[in-house]
DNA sequence: CTCATGACCGTTA
DNA sequence: ATAACGGCCATGA
């Protein structure tokens, strides 16, 4: 009965899921949203998330295990991956093979 | 309806 | 390893 009515809410869902301490790519969250082609939507969507939320859009990185945001974001981004003890370099590279979450079910 | 945008990705060089 | 290119497609104006 939870049929997802949209795009959106399934990213929603699908990022809220994802456990403190793990990290996954916009690909993906489009795979599990069932639109596979549709990573650069992921973060277009995370992008106009309403003021306020508390989705963990940070724990979303590009396919090569770096943080797409530029500048202050970037920071950010940063600062919130290795508060959940996250190792990340100083250029945003993230180790995929340590910390990719592994959907199951 | 059309059009532009783009927190992406795979391929190619 | 980096960079350019084209395709992709949900979203908002």
């Amino acid at each position: 009965m939870s049929e997802q009515s949209n795009f959106s809410e399934r990213v929603w869902h699908i990022v809220a899921a994802i456990p403190p301490g793990k990290v996954t790519t916009y690909g993906d969250v489009a795979l599990l949203a069932g639109s596979p082609r549709a990573a650069r939507q992921v973060g277009g969507v995370l992008r106009r998330l309403p003021a306020g939320s508390t989705l963990p859009w940070f724990r979303v990185i590009n396919r090569h295990g770096r943080i797409s945001l530029q500048g202050d974001d970037l920071f950010r981004q940063r600062d919130a991956l290795e508060a959940e003890g996250i190792e990340v370099s100083d250029a945003g590279e993230i180790a995929l093979d340590k910390y990719r979450w592994e959907y199951d079910r």
